[in-house]
This record gives structure tokens, sequence and C-alpha cells, in this order.
DNA sequence: TGTACATCAGTGAACGCGCGTTCACTGATGTAC
DNA sequence: TGTACATCAGTGAACGCGCGTTCACTGATGTAC
């Protein structure tokens, strides 16, 4: 029975995941150091390259998990709200609350950069477009005339907008709106994209 | 008479600029190295920190630069046009052409970070400051009734989202636009802004 | 149940590389007289 | 104009640090008989 073996690892796997996870928390995806890692989750530095392929690996881990808590909170947002212009809304609230929250993990999706040669793998697009999906059901609603094709394209220039003002404020340099009228800037421009949406429709 | 002295210094100092461009043009700011760039200039590793302060000094003269050719290239584009809906699209459309053609430089200027003590220059905000305006101006026009303030903010979104777009999209990762449908979609984008800003005036 | 062997997780010192920055030194250029 | 001295740009080897990854070794756990 090697079940044993195979629960050992994977506690070690999680570990080193938390541990990760924290340490993005507390110094950013740049401060990250797989001698902090290991030592954090109770193991020696060459432990980390039998649980994971590399550094990369895992932080890949910790971007996956950071992902499905973002569905989770946006899912949890939406309640059972039906208005599309209001669900628009709420969606774009609830991924300024995640990214205010949990912000060095959320910078961690964007800034992580794979070495050039291998893409990324197949589930972490997976779980991209399932966030998409979010915003394309009521933007469907909005442009009935739209097929399943450019309702994800837009909804993708949606994500984009919104994750740009998002993005560019919380870095707090030059560009970005002050963090007090952000919130009230997300509704209005949500509110604007709306309005342009069903006068255009 | 130093002014022969203050002659060569300045030979060096845009000889340095451009070969620290030339290098963020071939391989981007991550593969900016302070002995390629001396080397490409002609001069000795230390004649560097003679020139400038570091190479942070140096990358921010580069991102100075690209600025002011970003902000030439949008005046050029916009050219006499009096409809601010045009007008807004165009500076789009031109803020997506500058970022295709000098995808790097452009790059290089939201991924340089300062090491987290000393603030930006003057300078730099104040060039952020002026591409803002060319926004103001259009937006004044379709919301006469916000003043400067809110404008101003009001412009930092819609610059901000318009970044986000070109900038996801750009990456080819996973949730941005296809190139193909990147020129399309923007313009789709800003018309139903300017139609929601419209109705909503 | 016990013994011998195989497997493999776990260890951490050492490797290797990259690379920004410094610094003692040189030689050309400028200044004083 | 010429000489002595001062200044400072320019040099590049060396420093220093960070840090991901490897690897020979160990010891615990599992398997075979």
């Amino acid at each position: 029975m090697s079940a044993k073996r195979e629960e050992r690892r994977e506690d070690l796997r999680s570990r080193l995941i938390e541990a990760a996870r924290a340490r993005i928390i507390a110094g950013g995806l740049k401060g990250l150091r797989a001698r902090d890692v290991t030592s954090d989750a109770g193991c020696a530095l060459g432990a980390l390259y039998n649980a994971f392929a590399d550094l990369d690996d895992l932080i890949m881990h910790v971007n996956s998990m950071t992902l499905r808590r973002l569905d989770a909170a946006i899912g949890s947002a939406l309640g059972d709200i039906v208005d599309p212009g209001e669900t628009l809304k709420v969606l774009a609230r609830s991924y300024l609350g995640f990214a205010r929250e949990h912000e060095a993990l959320w910078r961690a999706l964007f800034d992580h950069h794979l070495p050039p040669n291998a893409a990324q793998p197949h589930w972490q697009l997976a779980e991209h477009e399932a966030l998409i999906e979010h915003i394309v059901a009521p933007l469907a609603e909005l442009q009935p005339q739209l097929d399943g094709k450019q309702l994800r394209i837009r909804g993708r220039s949606l994500f984009a907008a919104v994750h740009g003002i998002v993005s560019l404020s919380l870095e707090r340099r030059f560009v970005g709106i002050a963090e007090a009228d952000l919130a009230n800037e997300i509704d209005q421009f949500v509110g604007t994209m709306v309005a342009g949406l069903k006068e255009r429709q």
C-alpha cells in the first residue's frame, strides 16, 4: 500500500502551497524565495523539487487556488440577481473587492510569467474561461443580437476594461484613480457601458 | 570653459539612453543589462554611473522619451477632428497603434517599478497628466455637467479601461482579445462608451 | 512473524549563474600663473 | 606661450549578494519470501 506515501506527499504539497501563499501575501510575488517557503512549510529546500517541478510550478498552483477563490467570491456576490445591468455592476464591484482584499495574490495572477518556452497549462485556460462566462450571461441579455463567439469577445473586453481600471488604480501610481473614488468610478463606468449597450442593442 | 566637458557628458548620456532603448526593444525591460548597454554605447561599465545615478535612472529617461513620443503620436493622429466621440475613438486607436508598434518600450512604461523607498519624480507625473488631458477635452463636451476634477477622474477611468483591453490582449495570454479582433473591439468599446455617455449626460 | 532487500521521500551543502555597483587607478582636459 | 597642477571623465576587475536548482547521501517505509 503506497496510499500512505501518497497521503504524505499530498500533505507536503498543500503545506508548500499554503506557505507560498502566505509569503506572497506578505511580500508579493517578487519577494517569494524557495528557501523561505520550504522552511515555513517545515521541510528541506530540496523537498520542494520532489513535490513540484520547480518554483514556477508551485506558483501556478497558488494562482489556481486564487482563481478558484475569486470565482467563488464572485459567485456568492451574484446571489440571485436577475437584471443584467445590475449583474454586471455586482461583477465589477466584487472583482474590485477581491482585488483589494487579496491584492498580492490577485496581482500574482498577472505578474507571473513562465519562461518564454513552455505555454500555459490547459486547466488555467479553463479557469479563466469560466470567469469570462460570468460576464457573458448578462451581456447576452443586453445584446441579444450577438452570437456566442461575439459575446465571448465582448465579455473579454469588458473584463479587461474593468481590470485595467482596478489594476492601474491599485498600483497607486500616476495614472490611477484615488482609492476613495474607485468604487464609485467603477459603478459609473459600468453604468455608462450598460447604457451604451442598451442604446446600441 | 567646461562647456566641452558638458557636451561630452550629454553625448554619453544620449548614447546610453539610445543603447538602452535599443536593448529594451530587442529583449524587453527584463533583458536589459548594464554591461550590454555600456558596451553598445561604447564606454566602460563604470561610466554609466558617472552619467546616471543607476540603471533605474537610465530606464526612467528611456521611459520619459517613450512618453513624449506617445504624446506626439497621439497629437498627430488627432489632427483637427472636432467631434468628441470621434476624438475619443482616434485616441484609443492611436494608443493601440503605438502600443503595437513599440510594444517593448510601451510595456516598460508600466513594468518598471522603483525600489519601494523613493517616489516617482515630478516630471513623470506631469507627462502622464498631459496624456490624460487629451481625453478630458472631448469628455468635457460629452458630459458638460461635470466639473474639472470629475472630468479628470473620468478621463483616467477611460484611459485605464482602454489600456486594460490593449494590455491584456497584447500579452497574448488567456484573457485577452485575439490580435485580429482587437482594433475592431476597441472601436466597439469606445463607441459603446460614447453612446452611454451621451445617454447619461 | 521475521529477515533481507528495494524504494523513495527527505536532507542541506554546494554549485552555478547572473548582474548591479564600487573603487583604486589612468590619462585626458581644463585652469592658474 | 609654456609649465605645473587640479579636476574629473573614463576604466574594468573585483565585490557582493541573491537565489534557483542539483546531487550524493540517509533513513524511514514498503515489499518479497
